[in-house]
DNA sequence: GTGAAAGCGCTAACAC
DNA sequence: GTGTTAGCGCTTTCAC
């Protein structure tokens, strides 16, 4: 009967036991070699002194632990979808999750990812699922298996799971058109950001396949967010010959359009349609006259998951890429005007 | 320059500096007690290397480790949105997050929560917020810190952090009399936890004080599942004589209150009107005839988090319990048919 | 100022 | 069958 304050160890349920940790180790793992009679009365032990082996130690001494990593720069709406569907990746697959969010601000902030991967890679986790927009420019060689999932910038060495920009963004686009617009605005992302690329080269191309010219005015950088990207959606609907319709990179910024049409006395949908990539629930929901590409965020969190399962079962499967296929999810029609 | 395939270490530093590992553990600390040479040197080695400590080596040696641990039994909305607020209180306090998802399902779920306890308890987290809502027979002294969130089942012997399930209850009961109902039903959640024995307690003392008898017909047990909560639901509003108001003591259950109304014919909120207790928003905004009691679930991550930093700095810090204010929701209004 | 060495709690050889 | 022992990567006395 312990009463200090420690948890109970390995050595307590030996002593308690009257047996070495080697066999308690044994018995907590299952292995045979075991008399059965001890094997009873250690388990007893263990039962009535409520051990658990320290997660800590065991994945110190070896290699595998059974648990998937998930390391995020923050738990922000997307990141939370992500891990949803994770999670349901991971039900009933013998594997648990850990989640690593590690605060990160300001200059600390550049290369949290390879702090992270350092910090846990090889221990703690069989594998890890990276969540972040920037650049991979890690030695994947020395780490652990390492799914990267939204990479919005250059190719990685990883295997990467994300959605399919280019024909999410042709699809908006392509919705608007088919309304009987031909001024069609485009927000854009973070230009230094691959996805935001793609989908303005969606838009582009759709435009182009339409045969409608572009018109430099209605091209904006909105920067992903909604400080970044109210100022240009203003200029845009401030146009004395403003665009009827607007395709948004990403959910916030298109929300951030619809305030600023609001503001402006235009009324959506009937005289200004909107679209935006992405999808917030939460955010996205709360404007019912939202039209959007479905980005399948959870199933982004599922596959990556997926993947990395399969990567640290059979160590040999190559760099694989998967694009998930985007939705488009009409609310209220809003034909052109 | 390393080519194998391990993780850097510390003794990859020390080689390569020409130092012992505890130099190289000095550097990485600030501690003093280094010529300034050797800092400096040490120091360019790490960053050339892109050494960084093992968090689980580290924490199986020293007691501190700066991170707050969340222990939930699966990532779910509500979860997910407990730990967004955590995240926010994080912000800037210089701890990061690991988040322990135990993937449990049928017979070792039971008991979850201790299992989790010790198998992060005392190493990898400093404290840990523990959201559960069942009872807490856990033996807390010879654990870390713990904050319970949600712990709908008797008096726990951590501090918790919950909403306040029996003044939100009866708000939401007082405002459908206010509109004028007289019959009003209540969905009630799953018995065997206090928060549904608080909001039907919320409920029944409305009624009493607006001298409005109860109908035992119109008192129902949903089970907080949509499944479980079906059946009821649909039986009420079949009622010869049904209720024109109804108080459901979650979101899922309202929600499911409204496909059954959808179903009969019923208009919501013209024919009846509804109340949901909870508020994972993606599942109520989804429902804008839907009224609810903002049971501000992020504030619970955020208050959690709070209380166990506070607990971490200074463990003098006795019991705390923290009820949450809850707050009415109305977006369609609902006045009696 | 720096290094050697003792563990933290555990697993996996290897002995007996 | 069971125990002894050598670490996993790190922090932290305690010598020098």
């Amino acid at each position: 009967m312990r009463t200090a304050k420690r948890r109970v160890t390995i050595e307590d349920v030996a002593a308690e036991a009257g047996v070495s940790i080697a066999t308690v180790s044994r018995v907590m793992h299952n292995k045979d070699g075991v008399a059965p009679g001890t094997y009873t009365r250690v388990q007893a032990i263990i039962d009535q002194l409520g051990y658990e082996s320290s997660l800590v130690a065991r994945s110190l001494r070896s290699r595998r632990t059974n648990v998937l990593g998930f390391s995020v720069n923050e738990i922000e709406p997307y990141s939370a979808e992500l891990l949803k569907g994770a999670a349901r990746a991971l039900h009933g697959s013998g594997y648990e999750l850990i989640v690593y969010a590690g605060g990160h601000s300001g200059q600390e902030k550049a290369g949290w990812e390879r702090r992270h991967l350092s910090r846990l890679g090889g221990t703690l986790t069989d594998g890890i699922v990276l969540v972040t927009p920037e650049v991979l420019d890690i030695d994947v060689d020395t780490l652990t298996p390492v799914v990267a999932v939204d990479p919005h910038v250059g190719a990685s060495s990883f295997p990467t799971v994300a959605s399919d920009s280019l024909t999410g963004a042709m699809a908006a686009t392509d919705y608007l058109i088919s309304l009987g617009h031909r001024r069609i605005g485009h927000l854009s992302g973070r230009p230094d950001l691959r996805s935001s690329e793609l989908r303005e080269q969606g838009y582009r191309q759709a435009l182009d396949a339409a045969g409608i010219p572009i018109d430099p005015d209605l091209v904006r950088v909105g920067g992903y967010d909604p400080d970044t990207a109210l100022g240009p959606a203003r200029e845009m609907l401030a146009l004395p010959d403003r665009p009827t319709a607007i395709f948004a990179a990403n959910d916030v910024s298109a929300i951030q359009t619809m305030n600023v049409a609001r503001e402006l006395g235009i009324s959506v949908p009937e005289q200004l349609s909107v679209v935006g990539f992405d999808n917030i629930p939460e955010s996205v929901l709360a404007e019912p006259a939202l039209t959007t590409i479905d980005h399948a965020i959870q199933d982004q969190g599922f596959e990556a998951a997926l993947m990395l399962m399969r990567l640290i079962d059979e160590p040999g499967t190559g760099q694989t890429d998967v694009r998930l296929p985007t939705r488009l999810v009409i609310r209220q029609s809003c034909r052109a005007v």
